[in-house]
RNA sequence: CGCGGGAUGGAGCAGUCUGGAAGCUCGUCGGGCUCAUAACCCGAAGGUCGCAGGUUCAAAUCCUGCUCCCGCAA
C-alpha cells in the first residue's frame, strides 16, 4: 500500500523499518523539525527521520501540520493510509480524511487505558504488571479512535521506562504490519473503546524525578524504574544532584542490624561499604546504583569508596 | 561559539590555588590469626598522573592546543 509514515523517535522507528520490510511503499515519512539538541546545541536530527534518509524515503518536517499547506502537501501524495506512530503532534481532521482508508496509530498501552503522552513511564510508575500495544483507527481526539488490534505484554518485576519501551516498540512494528494486513483484506474488525474504563496520562517533566522521600519506598522504587533512562529520579546530596538510577525496598526491618537508627524520611538510616538505605514514610529504600552531577553512574559500593556518606545524612533539597 | 563538572595503579576519590619524593578508601596476590568468615593483623605487586607542545634547575600541579566522559539547559 501506498503509506505517509509519520513518527518522530526511536519508538517508531521500528514500525518504520516493518513496514518497508512488509513491503510497503512508504511515499513520504513526515516527523518533526530538527532540534537544537546535547551539550553545544547543536542541531539534531529525529531518529526517524536518520531511519528514513537511511532508506533513502523522502522526509518532510513541517513545523506545525495544522497548517493548511501541509495539509495540502500530505494530499497530493493521495496515501492508501497513513501511520502514525508517537509523532507528537495533534492531527487536525482534514489530514484524518486524507487516506483512502484512515489514519492508524499505534499506542503503547492497552487502551482505553493510557492514553495520551507518556503511557510507558506511567505504566511502570503505577506498577502495572501487564501493558502493551494497541492499533486503531484515529479520529479527533486523543487516543480514543477504534481500536484494531492489541498486544499483551507483562512487565517484569525490574522493568524500566527504558526496557519497556523498546520491548512496546517492538511489539507495536509486528502489530501494526498485521493490522494493515487485516486493513488490506478487509477483515479488520473496528472495536470502539469503553470510555467508562479510559485512562489519561500526564506529560513527563524533569522535575518529576525529584524524589520525594516522604512516600512509600514502594512508590519510589517504582519511579526510579519508570523514569530511567529518561529523565531519570534524582535527588540532592551535599547541593549536589545525584541521580538514583537503580534501589530497592527494603521491608523486612527486624532482619536488619540493630545499628539502624530510625530517622526521618530522606535521611540516611544506615551505611556499610557497599550498602545505603535512606528513610522513607513507609520502608528503606536501598540505593544500589547512582551517579552524582558531573560523574559516570556507578554503583553504590563504588560511590561509597569515594565519598564519605554519614549516618544521619540528609538526601534532598532543604 | 548556551552554562558547568571531570580524566591520577583494577574501582571510587584526595593532591592542582601556594611547582620540589605518587596519597586515601577498597580490590587483587602472598602470609598470619580464628571453630569460622565478606571480619581482623602483616606484607607485596600494580601508575606514561587523558593526549601533544610550552615555561622551569624541577610540572599531576603553571601556560597553550586537542581528545574523551558527564551534569544543567533545550
Amino acid at each position: 500500500m501506498r503509506i505517509i509514515f509519520m513518527g518522530t523517535p526511536d519508538f517508531s522507528v521500528g514500525t518504520l523499518e516493518a513496514l518497508i520490510e512488509a513491503g510497503h511503499e512508504i511515499v513520504l515519512t513526515v516527523t518533526q523539525p530538527d532540534k537544537p539538541k546535547g551539550r553545544g546545541k547543536s542541531l539534531q536530527m529525529p531518529p526517524v527521520k536518520e531511519a528514513a534518509l537511511s532508506h533513502g524515503l523522502k522526509v518532510y518536517q513541517p513545523r506545525r501540520v495544522r497548517e493548511p499547506e501541509c495539509v495540502e502537501y500530505l494530499k497530493t501524495f493521495a496515501p492508501d493510509l497513513i501511520v502514525v506512530v508517537a509523532f507528537g503532534q495533534i492531527l487536525p481532521k482534514e489530514l484524518l480524511e486524507i487516506p483512502k482508508h484512515c489514519c492508524v496509530n499505534v499506542h503503547a498501552s492497552l487502551l482505553p487505558k493510557y492514553r495520551g503522552a507518556a503511557p510507558i513511564q506511567w505504566a511502570v510508575i503505577n506498577g502495572e504488571t501487564v501493558s502493551g500495544v494497541t492499533t486503531m483507527r484515529m479520529d479527533d481526539g486523543i487516543d480514543t479512535g477504534d481500536m484494531i488490534m492489541k498486544k499483551e505484554v507483562p512487565l517484569a518485576p525490574d522493568e524500566t521506562g527504558g526496557s519497556l519501551f523498546e520491548r512496546l516498540s517492538a511489539a507495536g512494528a509486528l502489530l501494526c504490519v498485521e493490522t494493515l494486513k487485516q486493513i488490506e483484506d478487509g477483515t479488520a474488525v473496528y472495536t470502539p473503546q469503553d470510555p467508562a474504563q479510559a485512562t489519561g496520562t500526564r506529560m513527563i517533566k524533569k522535575q518529576m524525578g525529584e524524589i520525594d522521600f516522604t512516600k512509600s519506598s514502594l512508590e519510589i522504587e517504582r519511579l526510579i524504574r519508570g523514569l530511567n533512562p529518561w529523565p531519570s529520579a534524582y535527588t540532592a546530596w551535599e547541593d549536589k544532584t545525584l541521580k538514583i538510577w537503580k534501589a530497592s525496598v527494603i521491608e523486612n526491618q527486624e532482619t536488619m542490624e540493630e545499628n539502624i537508627l530510625p530517622g526521618e524520611a530522606g535521611c540516611v538510616v544506615f551505611v556499610s561499604k557497599d550498602k545505603l538505605y535512606v528513610q522513607t514514610s513507609k520502608g528503606l529504600l536501598s540505593l544500589e546504583e547512582v551517579q552524582l552531577e558531573g560523574k559516570k553512574r556507578m554503583d553504590i559500593a563504588a560511590f561509597l569508596r569515594g565519598n564519605c556518606v554519614k549516618l544521619g545524612a540528609r538526601l534532598g533539597r532543604v
